[in-house]
DNA sequence: ACTAATACCTCAAATATTGAGGTATTTATT
DNA sequence: AATAAATACCTCAATATTTGAGGTATTAGT
């Protein structure tokens, strides 16, 4: 697991992509697969999906119908069309964001000269 | 200027970095630094600089001496034994944590097509 | 004389995450 | 049949960090 300081942030544009690339998800659904894509190294805890996620609905970023299952209920989340914006915006300030703090962190200066 | 969130948890990595690099810096020469470096997207501010200066001096991170420059003191930093060891982890992990973050938001998986 | 840049600082408010609490159903195990 | 583990949702106080606005003072440039 990563420390705290560096997920930050980054639980919103997770969220985004896995329901645009997956359609509609649910929470429970969501941190599963972001333990199984990270090999366990994120962790979408409930304690900020689930807030998350009601957040996410409020601003208009996602939709959610409830479906039963026997007797539990199950949100299924989607992207609303504000959503799918908000996640290419997102995703490309992420690219950059990326692409900068290599730069800034990863510039290796002093090591490994050209020999 | 990136998202607040996702500028969240780099401060100190960017700093400690840029102090190993560059032996002893200042606060203000800090902040331009990277300003500088990242063609003014990222900004440590100096509201958030000083008092993370001041904390990782209180963890045993960094030292400083005072130097005076006319009537004016500059405070230069530099990392402790233990700032080194928490640089290496941070770029490590910080390394780890980008190549991550590509795999789950940069997989792509319905564009670019094989032709 | 005035403005911009340099150089440091503090602190209340805003924000997000954690961690621990909880309820309830369904499936697997002994 | 009883129990444990997994599924599925939720809340909220405490924690931690960043922001944004406040400030002081010196030096350089016009």
């Amino acid at each position: 697991m990563y420390s705290k300081e560096l997920l930050k942030g980054t639980l919103e544009v997770i969220v985004l992509k896995l329901l645009s690339e997956h359609g509609k998800m649910y929470g429970y659904e969501l941190s599963q697969k972001v333990k199984e894509e990270t090999d366990g190294k994120i962790h979408l805890k409930d304690g900020s999906l689930y807030p998350a996620l009601h957040k996410l609905t409020k601003d208009g970023i996602l939709t959610f119908e409830e479906v039963s299952i026997g007797k539990r209920v199950r949100k299924y989340y989607k992207l609303t069309q504000i959503g799918e914006e908000q996640k290419e915006t997102l995703l490309s300030e992420m690219r950059d964001f990326i692409k900068t703090m290599e730069k800034v962190i990863f510039s290796d200066l002093k090591t490994s000269p050209a020999i």
